[in-house]
DNA sequence: GCGTCGATCCACT
DNA sequence: GTGGATCGACGCA
């Protein structure tokens, strides 16, 4: 199986274009291998649903630096989210981990996971991919380009036929289609954004 | 210092 | 399909 570690170099470009890079690769953490069918591209001060559109803070500093390493934040009091940092050092950019396909470690991935009916359910959802995978706040800044770190992104078969749309959950920049998917049972289904405008 | 909100998931109707 | 859970981060006073 293909096994050679994606490079800073490769994921040095824009999120945009990470993020398909991305669909089809593997992330690996421990026993567990998920490969990557949903992503999202996240930019930084032209983009309103990013978390570094206000500028840097203690918690998205990862975003501002290298590519190549992973960016875990804590969301809903209860809910962890994984994202792949690109650009350069100094340009915040990132691409979101939205869902993945178990194709190693079923078993501890079910442990982790009670509630998933069905395999495709393990790491359908960011919250959930974090979950099956073992990531938490402990993993924010790991280098995913280091063959001897705990989590590591391998390079997988190109994607083809890679569809896109607006990205779920956020209310604004909805003419963006950032969010971008390739045909899998653990794709997450679409979910506009809670809190709209006073729109009309 | 305090109030609001969130790149979500799960149980329940 | 819909609402509630649940708490850290951020924005403003």
């Amino acid at each position: 199986m293909s096994s050679r570690l994606l490079t800073r170099e490769e994921l040095a470009i824009d999120p945009v274009d990470a993020a398909q890079l991305l669909l089809g690769a593997y992330l690996e953490a421990g026993d567990v291998r998920v490969r990557i069918v949903e992503v999202e591209a996240y930019r930084g001060g032209d983009d309103p649903a990013s978390h570094c559109y206000r500028g840097k803070t203690p918690r998205n500093e990862v975003m501002f630096g290298p590519a190549g390493f992973l960016y875990v934040y804590f969301v809903y009091g209860m809910h962890f989210c994984a994202n792949v940092v690109s650009l350069v050092d100094g340009v915040p950019g990132a691409v979101l981990l939205r869902a993945g396909e178990v194709v190693s470690g079923e078993d501890i991935a079910f442990s982790r996971r009670p509630a998933s009916r069905s395999a495709a359910e393990l790491a359908k959802g960011p919250a959930r991919l974090c979950k099956v995978l073992g990531l938490d706040r402990s993993s924010n800044g790991l280098d995913l380009t280091s063959a001897s770190s705990p989590v590591r992104l391998y390079a997988g078969e190109p994607a083809t036929s890679v569809r896109s749309g607006p990205r779920v959950g956020v209310a604004v920049a909805m003419d963006v289609p950032w969010r971008f998917w390739i045909d899998s049972p653990a794709v997450s289904t679409y979910k506009r954004g809670g809190k709209r405008r006073n729109s009309a």
